[in-house]
DNA sequence: GGTATAATGTTTGTGTGCAACCTAAATGAA
DNA sequence: TTCATTTAGGTTGCACACAAACATTATACC
């Protein structure tokens, strides 16, 4: 049984990540576009550097993901005047529009995972779970150390 | 809180893999492709087919992981003299040689993951995940039914 | 047998994920 | 001021994830 834990914990990001993509399909974004919109709707004007605190990925990553946003006028870059290497991105009239409907689709998603888990169950879950986010943490520092 | 879970789940996939990554970094393999490697040795002669059922991924992403092992000689594709649309796929001496020093990695890496949740808690982390696999799945047949 | 249909696998195109490298601009020390 | 260093961000190259189209071979039905 042990040995499956993070093959149940990879297999339930995957259904996740799947669930979002078919429900974002009709508004024709993908998952990952889909978290970047949020993230400069919560905070717009924003900065690339600023929203890699919330999103867990790396710079080059979202700057693909925000090329292809822009090339569908789902976002706007603009230079910062005071310092020209910042580039702040805003939603557009057209992703605004957009998000309304888009709120709380991924709450309800959530929402939806934790039926029929009992309450008292749920909390050992999250320990558990920090426990286990904790030791993850441990070993990729001790792997990075290793690398000098 | 709540809204946090699918977070949380993801992020713990996430660590899995770069942890695993990492370890697999001076055999200069991917993830992926041990895995692929791994389901081979236990299987082998086996099909693409036969294998999709184990890897929970698409039999166009495995093509292309075949293509990238066999390019290196570790792994050997070979028809079947009867149907000739099935591939056996074998490991090769080199790709054998390696999987010895391999086979007890990722368990080791689960092992740790373990390491100070109490039995009860693990219980207890097992049975809701259970539960929301069992809700991600339903939702997931729900999205597809929807699509007719 | 002959033809439609199904099954197996590959290729192609788009979108991530990520390391490595590059550019331009700001900052800091001499 | 000048020049090295740091910082923000973009680009490139490779590996996957996955949908869609394709080729080839088996099988089923007439």
């Amino acid at each position: 049984m042990e040995q499956n834990v993070s093959k149940l914990i990879t297999k339930s990001a995957l259904n996740h990540k799947r669930i979002m993509t078919k429900l974002l399909e009709r508004f024709d974004i993908t998952y990952a576009q889909y978290q970047v919109l949020r993230i400069v709707k919560a905070h717009q004007p924003i900065t690339a550097k600023e929203m890699l605190v919330y999103l867990d990925t790396d710079k080059a990553t979202l700057s693909g993901i925000l090329n292809r946003l822009e090339k569908r006028d789902l976002v706007i870059r603009a230079e910062d005047k005071r310092d020209r290497r910042l580039m702040y991105v805003q939603l557009t009239k057209k992703s605004a529009e957009m998000l309304e409907d888009l709120e709380e689709l991924e709450e309800s998603t959530v929402e939806m995972l934790l039926d029929g888990v009992k309450n008292r169950e749920y909390k050992n879950f999250l320990n558990a779970f920090e426990t286990m986010l904790a030791n993850q943490k441990n070993k990729l520092e001790e792997l990075e150390k290793e690398e000098e």
